[in-house]
DNA sequence: GGTGCTAGCAAGTACATACTTGCTTGCAGT
DNA sequence: ACTGCAAGCAAGTATGTACTTGCTAGCACC
């Protein structure tokens, strides 16, 4: 790997441990494992650095699609939001620094948020159920979308800092929030799976 | 106002504003308008005064309770929503700030954080929901409640970042939340309410 | 062997920050 | 009028931070 690479990996790693305050040019080249003049040979300055290590796509993960055309929702939704949820973990500090930095420093925020690809696909995924006939129930993909990713997000982000709050374990939440999920859009499975309290 | 709140409440806005290294004495003084060297003759140190002041109640809100017996659960559930959520906002950078600098300072985050008791304050009520006989559907308190709560927060923190993602008005958006979670937990209400796309 | 290029090293500049010290001012209680 | 306290002011210390400058070492290419 060549050190410009290393220098902007190691960039973020540090913002999203210390934000940007913390994130010395001193500690970076630390984390990079080369010199801190090197910092300022490749990008001029402590604020470029950050804004190109940011501002790239290291906020967008590859994630998985929803299948093209839906067969087993539940399946399919269920390993779709463990994906995200699993994502979201591991960028828990870097998500936490850049909302704590947005209103001091804004342009380092990718324009782009991968949540927002995620919520149309989940739409349009929705779109596709009732169109193919999974579920008849009136239901408003523009509010339930957001809705179910909000729940994962909070969730992510929250059982880290109150796991009190947070009685189940990550799996059974997963699967209670998914099936909470269907049976909101019309879509019932067999029973007994629902837990109850 | 005395001195000493003068300072803790200028401590607290900084520190939401601009984390806990952005928060320098100086500044704090001059939010506070006071001199710098106050804060130490009050606190000692930069370290104790924000501990003193995140750690006392300031995230923990006054937020009215669900009725003790539920009488009419859309508009109990809507006007508690609507309390959190407003509160959620006002609240959002401090939140922020708390949850970025968690890993760095932990003993500034408060130990019985109030999202805590709003879990546990929904969970009381819907089983009240049951034992009154609003609904006879099977579900999961433990579930549903931290997900009702995960969708709230994330929309309070989220619309301020990717406004694009969130469509609706925060009004309608509210009532979608509830009128979906309502159903879910087998409360119908009346047709024509629950919007379709 | 010479020529660039990249990166390291040593030292230094200018500024900001947390915190201290010594002294003065205003004010309340007696 | 005197005392004690709370706060302001001026100045200073030690450290950290972003960033610069001048120089050297290795390495590829011709």
């Amino acid at each position: 790997m060549d050190v410009r690479e290393k220098i902007l990996r190691a960039a973020v790693t540090v913002f999203a441990e210390v934000g940007f305050r913390g994130a010395t040019t001193r500690r970076i080249a630390q984390e990079a494992g080369v010199n801190e003049i090197t910092l300022f040979r490749h990008f001029g300055s402590k604020d470029k650095l950050l804004h190109e290590a940011i501002s790239r796509q290291d906020l967008a993960p590859v994630i998985p699609a929803l299948p093209e055309v839906p067969a087993r929702p539940r399946a399919e939704l269920l390993a779709w939001a463990r994906e995200h949820y699993d994502h979201m973990v591991q960028m828990r500090s870097l998500m936490c620094a850049c909302m704590a930095e947005m209103t001091e420093h804004p342009e380092i925020i990718p324009d782009s948020t991968p949540t927002r690809k995620s919520v149309i696909q989940l739409q349009d995924w929705l779109h596709k159920l009732r169109s193919g006939g999974f579920t008849t129930v009136t239901f408003d993909p523009e509010i339930v979308a957001p809705m179910f990713l909000g729940a994962l997000f909070s969730d992510a982000l929250g059982r880290v800092f109150t796991p009190s709050s947070y009685a189940k374990s990550q799996e059974k939440t997963l699967e209670g929030y998914v099936d909470f999920f269907l049976r909101g859009i019309g879509i019932e499975k067999h029973a007994g799976t629902l837990r109850a309290s």
